[in-house]
RNA sequence: GGCGGCAUAGCCAAGUGGUAAGGCAGAGGACUGCAAAUCCUUUACCACCGGUUCGAAUCCGGUUGCCGCCUCCA
């Protein structure tokens, strides 16, 4: 089954086709590293994160990149604050940000360039471009000339001369057209620097994507991503950038994801409407998080909330109760015959939804909707008075890779941990107990053990246990 | 002003031509010693007005409302 992927270039999903057969060259813009993210800044991560595992679970090799910018206005400011240097301040941050995303169950990129760290070749790309005609120098700066560019303008859909009326001149710029952006500006006193055959100075914002995309995955990449905010005017800057310097296509497939709204609003770092992504995981079970945003198809806006978060978690429960339903009833079960290939068949089935619903753009809206109906099916199933093992065990293996893709994992089991002997002796008493019928020493042992969050159930098959919510 | 997106049940949310998936919450029932878990049943004039079509939530035009980009922003 081929995958579509929407892509923001043509407005239109399109069948996804790698440059190389296998492999996917993947780009994401990654963080500027002067704060701690918010959750807005924590759906690409896991969004993008999401459409890599499904394409490593179609077969693909990923390489991934997800880039630093570790200089910028921001960060100097931030640091001048602070009175750190910028490197502490961005070390810091980046730090903050593996740690976050990775609790969000996000996948380590292939690689993580930092603007810092990638300055010669930068630099060689600002000349590539002023020696073509597309640059030029002013007084210690370079600009780039989207005038010289044709075609700019075709990711975001605008004519060139309609973005005219936006751009403002503002005193002492040294551009020759209100349009073109820097690409190399020079250092203020006593700021960060890097020389250059324009002086010292540092990048502008757009031009380190271009270099790093070049550097780690060449001229062409396949997938290009971002949240919608970007699409203007950084990456239609990149396609400008790339395509003036390389002479050839510079992505295949542009995704743009949706904001995170409040209150309808967008959450956004300037609004000082946002939620940092440690404050929620200080509350909330990472899983909920990365629940709750996939249950949104990718380009649509989210709307956060407490209650809505809460929505997420006992939807997510339903799924990790019938996990538990399968792993308990598993111990009762045997090898049997009968309609095993049925059931087999039918979880197959479940399957390949969930992959046609991943391979549509990625809509993790409908693959979590299967996966709802394996859940509905599973517990069918284990009303059955006898259970097959392979049957089981194809209902879990179903969860288990599936909620792999969606990085959402299986809950670890509830039962991992092993209870203590005088817990174990109180189930014995309570199991006797109910045999002689003394319900009400049972009940006093299922309250007694629930106030050290023990839940008893009982089953046809015995009495289980799990660990309540914490 | 230019460009783009969205409007589906109490809430969340899929669905691009054939009389509306899924989840949460609610109600009723079954099962249970009681619970839990589970199963069954139950809830939609798809913002509004026109049009195209045998047939539209889905396509076209218009209206209203909300949001975003055009300036740092995921």
């Amino acid at each position: 089954m081929s995958i579509t992927i929407y892509s923001t270039l043509t407005h239109e999903k399109e069948v996804f086709q790698p440059i190389e057969a296998g492999k996917v060259k993947m780009y994401v813009c990654g963080p500027t590293v002067y704060n701690y993210i918010h959750i807005g800044n924590a759906r690409p991560a896991v969004v993008f994160d999401t459409v890599r595992r499904f394409l490593e679970y179609k077969g693909y090799t990923v390489d991934y990149v997800l880039n630093f910018t570790d200089v910028d206005d921001k960060i100097i400011k931030t640091a001048n604050e602070l009175g750190e240097a910028v490197s502490e301040v961005t070390d810091r941050f980046i730090e903050a940000y593996l740690e976050d995303v990775k609790a969000l169950g996000v996948k380590q990129a292939t690689f993580n360039p930092r603007v810092t760290e990638t300055m010669d070749d930068i630099i060689a790309f600002v000349e590539g471009l002023i020696n073509k005609g597309f640059a030029y120098e002013a007084d210690g700066d370079v600009y780039f000339k989207p005038r010289a560019f044709d075609g700019y303008g075709k990711l975001s859909h605008q004519s060139i001369d309609e973005l005219r009326s936006g751009a403002r001149i503002q005193i002492g710029e040294k551009k020759e057209d209100p349009l073109d952006f820097a690409l190399w500006k020079e250092a203020k006193d006593g700021e960060i620097s890097w020389d250059s055959p324009w002086g010292k100075g540092r990048p502008g914002w757009h031009i380190e994507c271009s270099a790093m995309a070049k550097k780690y995955l060449g001229p062409t990449i396949d997938i290009h991503a971002g949240g919608q905010d970007l699409t203007f005017p950084h990456h239609e800057n990149e396609i400008a950038q790339s395509e003036a310097h390389n002479g050839e296509r510079f992505a295949n497939y542009w995704m743009h994801n949706g904001y995170i709204n409040v209150n309808d609003e967008k959450m956004s770092k300037s609004l000082g409407n946002f939620i940092l992504t440690r404050d929620l995981l200080a509350e909330h079970d990472p899983r909920v998080i990365r629940f709750f945003m996939l249950s949104v198809h990718y380009r649509n806006p989210i709307n956060f909330s407490e209650a809505l978060l809460e929505g997420a978690k006992n939807s997510l429960d339903r799924l990790d109760t019938a996990v538990f339903n399968l792993q308990h009833r598993r111990e009762a079960s045997m090898d049997l015959a009968g309609d095993v290939d049925a059931w087999v068949e039918k979880v197959a089935t479940l399957k390949q939804r969930f992959d046609a619903a991943m391979s549509d753009d990625f809509n993790t809206a409908n693959a979590i909707s299967v996966l709802f109906d394996a859940a509905k099916e599973a517990n069918v199933y284990l009303q059955s008075k006898q259970t097959c093992t392979a049957v089981i065990d194809s209902f879990l293996d179903l969860f288990a890779t599936s909620m792999d893709v969606l990085g959402v994992g299986s809950a670890q089991s509830n039962t991992e941990h092993l209870l203590d002997a005088d817990v174990e002796a109180l189930i014995a008493e309570r199991n006797e107990a109910r045999k002689n019928r003394n319900f009400d020493r049972a009940d006093a042992i299922r309250d007694q053990l629930k106030e050290q969050n023990i839940i008893l159930e009982d089953t046809p098959q015995g009495v289980r246990w799990k660990r309540g919510q914490q």
